[in-house]
DNA sequence: TTTTTATTCATTGGATCCAATATAAATAAA
DNA sequence: TTTATTTATATTGGATCCAATGAATAAAAA
């Protein structure tokens, strides 16, 4: 059984990210810790956390408030994923790939080419492809064996993905979802055929390209842009890319 | 004044940056709150603040480490923050500067001319264009308009600058420590131009050359990187580039 | 009515005690 | 002698009390 006080932190972000805490909502220690039946130490170094993670933001004197993204800010955070997993997919065909992590990325592009040759999709699909997903962007940045490209993203983690699912994802219009995905899908491959040809500068477009794919997708709901309008950070994390 | 519970961090994070703690030092929460004069609860809250900020590494049940950096985490870094900071650069091209950013860049540019103009360069100059590089970054960071840079590079913010500084400047050799930083100065100019001429690639270009150029020194003393010894994070905070 | 100044109240920060845990040491068994 | 097991010790984690702070409110002055 792992410690109560990461079982603290773990629960209120996982709150967060689901959503079951709503953007802005105020969170305040002696509440929050009576209704996770602890005391107020362990939800103290909490909020610390995860305002150092970029999921809570401090009110000076009267708590914290689960932090408000701008349009702007999601995509300059998309931005920033784009630079650092274009960099890690460059040092990946700099360093070559382990033959377990080849095996794998082959086996995830196997997958993923077998999801997609029905010419459709389903919400269904889309869960499985999700996590694949995350695990083939996780390998390249393992692969790249630089630790300092994970630190640098671990701050806004959740943030690209997740709020892009959830102003992105179209489910009343599976038909256009599916030749986006799809296209993700290609580009996946280029990035691992570049990578297994040692070609890093190619890598690293492909993979900057990928990510930024992103963003035309995090501006469709344009009103929200236009208004500056805060929204919650990531409800519902089932996006893909 | 300040709250004590930050002082406590920023005191901590002085004495580690300052390397009045060793490299690879134990630090155990009663004997540091009994140095610092202050309970158990500041320091706690401190090693865990530092520790997320890559200060400190965390042995469990034995207390916490000053974090030692491996050559190849160093070089990692520095790739990191060229990506960013190119990031930032074409953005600040993209945006425009404001009217105060392009004033105060042009003054230190010319500030920076004027310490080169002489040809030689001695230890104080150093110290003052040290000041003023940081000054440049910062300038083109903020003129990014993009929170999510400064986030990202927030985890390791002083690890390529000092790291670099302990291993590559020179003080016998200051001839060629002033070829080295008249030629980053002459890249700050250029960096400059790109973005007041809207050329965003080109500004990225040059700012990711400029940041990487600190791995060739970062590589000088070429003992530690074959022997994978692991050394103090940063001390002598004197850095340029 | 507006502005300033007290006052109250909500909330966090610090200190200290006790409990839980993990490492190191010592002992016993193989 | 080596390995396993127990014991002791060092160290962190959690709970709770009290102090300090800052925001909201009420009162007083302009």
């Amino acid at each position: 059984m792992s410690k109560p006080g990461q079982q603290v932190i773990s629960r209120l972000r996982q709150m967060i990210l689901s959503g079951e805490l709503e953007s802005g909502q105020r969170l305040v220690e002696i509440p929050t810790a009576e209704q996770l039946n602890v005391s107020r130490t362990p939800v103290r170094i909490a909020f610390r956390t995860l305002e150092q993670e970029g999921l809570l933001t401090k009110l000076s004197g009267r708590g914290y408030i689960v932090r408000q993204v701008t349009q702007a800010e999601i995509s300059g955070s998309i931005e920033v994923r784009g630079v650092l997993e274009g960099l890690a997919a460059r040092q990946a065909a700099e360093n070559k790939l382990s033959k377990s992590q080849t095996n794998e990325l082959l086996r995830l592009l196997k997958q993923g080419d077998e999801l997609f040759v029905k010419g459709s999709i389903n919400e269904q699909d889309l869960a499985i492809y999700h996590d694949m997903n995350q695990r083939f962007h996780q390998i390249i940045i393992e692969a790249s064996l630089n630790p300092a490209i994970s630190e640098a993203l671990s701050r806004n983690e959740h943030l690209p993905f997740a709020s892009v699912s959830a102003l992105a994802f179209d489910r009343n219009n599976l038909a256009q979802e599916y030749r986006r995905f799809n296209f993700a899908h290609m580009q996946h491959h280029a990035v691992f055929d570049a990578i297994t040809h040692g070609q890093g500068s190619r890598a690293e477009a492909i993979m900057r390209e990928h990510a930024n794919a992103t963003l035309g997708y995090a501006k469709i709901f344009s009103q929200m842009e236009d208004n500056g309008e805060k929204m919650h950070i990531l409800k519902n994390i089932d996006s893909i890319i």
